[in-house]
DNA sequence: TAGTCGTGGAC
DNA sequence: TGTCCAAGACT
């Protein structure tokens, strides 16, 4: 045990100044599996500031594991609605099923059990079975890959598999003393608080003594990603389409891809030399084989996705004639403007619910 | 491995 | 306004 004496000196001033500085979060100091995994989905790639606002109103929908269980899909989706990488509810979801069908409802307590259920990865996996069942895994998020380059001095971009994996190896040295739940919560709160990316606080944070990038005086230099691909512009057309009775068509995306599962208003990219009203009577046509009337452009939406930016032409439009078919969706439904709100669309409709009278979703406004 | 998958907050 | 990024997982 050649690290154990400074393992325990490292997670001694760790432990301490995490007991002083870490953030009241409603997810904090829980046991409960089921919330504990709640907490660890919804958190991936979202904001903490988000997570505060949603995790509690996600739990008081959904309680339980049982009560997720046996909620529908689309109950689940709309709860989710805002929070974007949808598959992740869809897998929170199926996960609560199959813990309810092949674990009698109780939260499977082994690593491997934990890490097996759909949409959960190593560091979920990790984080789970140390806050709730007593293991020191070192879980291996955003904030902890950089503090963990930080402290062992690892060069190369974070995101990297080989610099996690030596991440990994060094943490697992020191975590052979102390508290798991501790450990992960307080290296969080450190990449949170005190080591960001751009300018790490080292005068204040419980880790200098140690750290090999403080040491060679550049902790900037390590724990940074690789740069990101540039994002392209594409343009979407899409169409409001009423008919006589004054109900709207709207089409549920299918279950794969891009915003799976939730509903929109029909439409599509624009193809090469397409003038955009064409584009959006052709998308109409194929994604539901009816034929509609294209009006006036009632507005236009900029939105940004993962890896390109759109910009959303809004049409107005009148059914003419023609049975909807699921050709391009996985279904579709005529709705009063007053209906929607109770369906799952992506945040860039939320301006369109609003233009035309329906009650707007309170998801994700400040 | 590298691309895909959303959104809002911070600056 | 633009850019970056967040308690990653999956294919």
């Amino acid at each position: 045990m050649p690290f154990a004496p400074e393992s325990r000196a490292l997670y001694s001033r760790l432990r301490r100044w995490f007991a002083k500085h870490a953030r009241p979060l409603p997810w904090r100091g829980q046991t409960d599996p089921y919330r504990i995994w709640v907490s660890e989905v919804m958190l991936v790639q979202t904001t903490v500031a988000v997570g505060i606002k949603r995790y509690p109103r996600f739990l008081k929908r959904f309680p339980t594991l049982r009560s997720l269980a046996r909620a529908t899909l689309d109950d689940v989706m709309k709860e989710w609605e805002g929070l974007g990488y949808y598959h992740r509810a869809r897998y929170l979801h199926q996960a609560a099923r199959i813990i309810q069908d092949q674990y009698g409802g109780v939260f499977p307590s082994e690593y491997d059990e934990i890490r097996a259920l759909p949409g959960v990865g190593d560091y979920v996996a990790a984080a789970v079975s140390n806050f709730c069942f007593g293991t020191r895994v070192p879980a291996i998020d955003a904030n902890v890959a950089r503090v963990g380059a930080r402290l062992f001095g690892i060069t190369g971009g974070v995101r990297n598999g080989p610099v996690r994996a030596k991440v990994y190896r060094e943490l697992s040295k020191l975590m052979t003393v102390g508290n798991g739940a501790i450990w992960t919560d307080a290296l969080i709160e450190v990449g949170a608080l005190i080591c960001s990316p751009r300018s790490p606080g080292c005068p204040s944070c419980p880790l200098t003594q140690n750290c090999r990038a403080f040491e060679k005086g550049h902790p900037d230099k390590y724990g940074m990603p690789e740069a990101r691909t540039p994002r392209s512009e594409v343009q979407v057309a899409c169409g409001i389409i009423r008919r006589g009775d004054g109900k709207i068509l709207i089409a549920q995306r299918l279950e794969t891809g891009l915003l799976p599962g939730l509903w929109e208003f029909p439409g599509g990219k624009q193809q090469a030399r397409e003038a955009l009203a064409e584009t959006c009577r052709r998308e109409i046509e194929e994604e539901l084989a009816i034929e509609v009337r294209i009006g006036r452009k009632r507005m236009v939406v900029r939105h940004a996705y993962s890896h390109y930016t759109v910009r959303l032409h809004v049409f107005d439009c009148v059914y003419l004639s023609g049975r909807p078919r699921k050709i391009g969706c996985q279904n579709w439904r005529w709705v009063r403007p007053t209906e929607l709100h109770a369906l799952a669309f992506p945040s860039a409709n939320r301006a369109i619910i609003e233009a035309i009278g329906g009650i707007p979703t309170e998801n994700s406004q400040s």
